[in-house]
DNA sequence: ATACAATCTAAACTTTGGTTTAGGTCAAGT
DNA sequence: ACTTGACCTAAACCAAAGTTTAGATTGTAT
């Protein structure tokens, strides 16, 4: 497989996968004979978890790092195993990050929804906080906890 | 308020918080005489949306847009409440990624804990796809779904 | 042999979201 | 009046993660 079919598999550009490779992402990367890449399911493999790693936000560098210590061989599998323990981590952060912003969220669909039906954000915005329905209140004090 | 305190309390830095307020995310933020800012409950209200938006991805002119529609009045309303619809679906879109992220860096897991084991990667690169356990083959092939 | 799409590199450019710097002002306490 | 810490602006700077450009090469199909 060519950079082309790569590119429309994995839906990483033709530029990032060439970005990637130069910045040692892609370790090992055949070519042909004129320096054409020539990728195969390793490859394919190595893109798919660092699309993983990637989109669940490590960096470049780190992705990097980890590929070192792949090609680095038996020495290293503690820390390769560390990493993943450690983006288990990271990811489970952002979710609950992503879970408290949705509170806030759906507190103003509820806000919004009833200036819609009043025609003005005058009536709600001057709400009293015991006048809000029990489950929107809830949500109203889980998104104001912290400060 | 002053900056200095906002920026403890919020955990933004003060260049961050000057930032925002250049780039029209914090509306008419009052200033003394002399200039200085002087926040109030309500400006600490709009950076708990705006902290929240950012959180939750999106960028500083969308931010930019929403503090725009408020400043508007009643007349976007209805803009602005689609926006949190929108908004809650990213939120949605960007959990369903991190858990099928996860499910990679598990199987992952499972696999530098019996190299781990081993001491060495050979045994388990080499392993059949039926001879991992259910739970994990159930891992590996919904994180290989895609391609 | 020629055309053509696909590929290659290096280097410049872009965007986003800030941070840092330089050179001032403000305002509270002494 | 004077010091001092907190604040101000504008402008330059920075890092990350690509994208774009320009000019050259490859390799397949006619």
């Amino acid at each position: 497989m060519q950079i082309g079919e790569i590119s429309k598999k994995t839906g990483l550009s033709i530029s990032t996968l060439r970005y990637y490779d130069k910045h040692g992402l892609l370790q090992n990367i055949n070519r042909s004979n004129g320096g054409i890449r020539k990728f195969d399911d390793k490859d394919l493999e190595a893109l798919r978890i660092i699309i993983c790693l990637k989109t669940s936000g490590m960096k470049i560098s780190e992705i990097k790092q980890f590929m070192d210590w792949c090609s680095k061989g038996d020495t290293t599998i503690d820390k390769r195993l560390n990493m993943f323990y450690q983006q288990e981590k990271n990811i489970n952060e952002q979710i609950d990050i992503l879970n408290k912003s949705l509170k806030l969220i759906k507190f103003k669909q509820w806000y919004y929804e009833a200036a819609k039906r009043d025609g003005t954000e005058k009536n709600v915005k001057d709400m009293n906080l015991d006048d809000y329905p029990d489950d929107i209140r809830k949500l109203y004090e889980e998104a104001h906890i912290i400060w």
